[in-house]
Order: structure tokens, then C-alpha cells, then sequence
DNA sequence: CGCCAGGGCCTCA
DNA sequence: TGAGGCCATGGC
């Protein structure tokens, strides 16, 4: 396990995660910098993409940000104030739009309710189940959500995460997420940054090597 | 054309 | 608690 996310770390030594959109424009780009300073804005469109990019192709979620950004819709309150239609057509792109509107209106009320000055003040794990207890908040997006737009340590394990480390033996099949999760925590320095770029990693590679059907040749794991 | 994508909810055993 | 159905667009 550690050898494996040293491997990682090699070939993929800062991906930049997660992509935000610089002021003045629409497009989110990937950091180079490993320390920046987000502002609402950018903590609020992190919280929507990690929302849009459910089981959906981040290509996809690029140009609902895009239309969104144009509407400027940027904060919970003009996301409540604008009209179902209009975002609905803005999000289009991403797919499952009624239920992901559902989920932006609940998560933007939410938000109205505690600021993000607020929620920062919760420890990693309390932050986390506020955010399960909204609906269609799962425990990787509330992960996402909490390391990404929080900068809290705690290990976004998707199917990628899963894939990856069971070709590989790692990790039994049908381990549940939070046993994966803590186990990996277990197995990984204590650094944020590695937090946010050996998950940014594993997409980066099941993208492109270790897909649904594995394209092996090549493999650095092998 | 079919498959897949940075999941989660609901239903029914 | 586990399996299966459902949500939906766009790239390949």
C-alpha cells in the first residue's frame, strides 16, 4: 500500500486538484501552486462541481460551470433568487439535472443557514456528517466537499479508488468506503496536499490506464 | 450504435 | 445490508 502511493507521488507529483475558475473568467484550470487561498466563490463552486460531477464525466461539468459562471450565479443566495429554468438549462450538460437541481437548492439553503466561516470552525469529521445529512450528499462528495473545499484532511475514495486498489490486491473487493478510507489514512503521510493529489491521482490514471477495461500494457503497477 | 463517466436514492427482499 | 432500477448528457 505505502509503496503503491509512493509510486503514485512519483508519477504524478502535483496534479493541482481541485480545478477552480480565476476570477474574471469561466473555465476551472487545475492549480499550479499547492497553497492558494480560496474565497466563497471558489469554495461555493467546488461544492457544486463535487455535486454536478456525480457519476459524470468532468467534461460535462465544465460547461455547466461555464453557464453558470456567465449567469453568475457564484453564491447560494442568487442560486436561490434565479429561476428553476434558467438553471436548469445552465446545468443541462452535466445529466440528471432535476435531481442535481434538487441537490443544489438543498445544499444552497443549507448554506444561507450556516456560512462558510461557520462550518470551518467544525472538526473534520462533524463537517462531514453535516454534509451526509443533506440529501444527495454521499460520503464522497461530502469527502470531496470537506478536503477540497475545506482543506480538511480526511480521503475522497471513489469507484477509481476502488478499482485501482483491488486490481492491484490492496484491498479486498467488497470492502465498504469507510474501511477503505481509514485504511488508506493509515497508510499515507499526513499532508494535505498528498491528501488531494493521491486521489487526483488515481483519477488521473484510471482515465487513462486502469479504466473499466484495463488498458494494461503500460501499466507502472504491473 | 453501445458503453462509460470524479454517485446517490429508493425499493424490496 | 445487498442487489437492482433509476436518473440523463455528451464523448468516444
Amino acid at each position: 500500500m505505502k509503496q503503491f502511493f509512493n509510486k503514485l507521488e512519483e508519477l504524478y507529483p502535483w496534479l493541482g486538484w481541485w480545478p477552480i475558475t480565476p476570477k474574471n473568467e469561466v473555465t476551472p484550470i487545475y492549480s499550479k501552486s499547492k497553497k492558494i487561498l480560496l474565497t466563497n466563490e471558489n469554495k461555493f463552486e467546488i461544492l457544486v462541481g463535487a455535486i454536478l460531477t456525480q457519476n459524470t464525466s468532468w467534461n460535462n461539468v465544465i460547461k455547466a460551470i461555464q453557464n453558470l459562471k456567465k449567469l453568475k450565479i457564484l453564491s447560494p443566495e442568487n442560486f436561490l433568487n434565479q429561476k428553476k429554468n434558467i438553471v436548469i438549462q445552465a446545468i443541462k450538460s452535466s445529466g440528471y439535472f432535476n435531481q442535481k437541481y434538487k441537490k443544489l437548492f438543498i445544499l444552497c439553503e443549507f448554506l444561507e443557514k450556516n456560512s462558510f466561516e461557520n462550518l470551518e470552525k467544525y472538526k473534520t469529521i462533524e463537517l462531514r456528517e453535516k454534509f451526509l445529512g443533506l440529501w444527495g450528499i454521499g460520503k464522497e462528495t461530502a469527502d470531496s466537499m470537506v478536503l477540497y473545499a475545506f482543506n480538511k484532511k480526511i480521503f475522497v475514495v471513489d469507484t477509481y479508488t476502488r478499482r485501482i486498489l483491488s486490481r492491484n490486491k490492496l484491498i479486498e473487493e467488497n470492502l465498504e468506503y469507510d474501511e477503505i478510507r481509514i485504511l488508506i489514512e493509515k497508510n499515507i503521510p499526513n499532508s494535505l496536499y498528498k491528501y488531494k493529489n493521491y486521489h487526483a491521482a488515481i483519477v488521473e490514471i484510471c482515465k487513462t490506464n486502469c479504466k473499466k477495461k484495463p488498458l494494461c500494457d503500460g501499466c507502472v503497477f504491473k
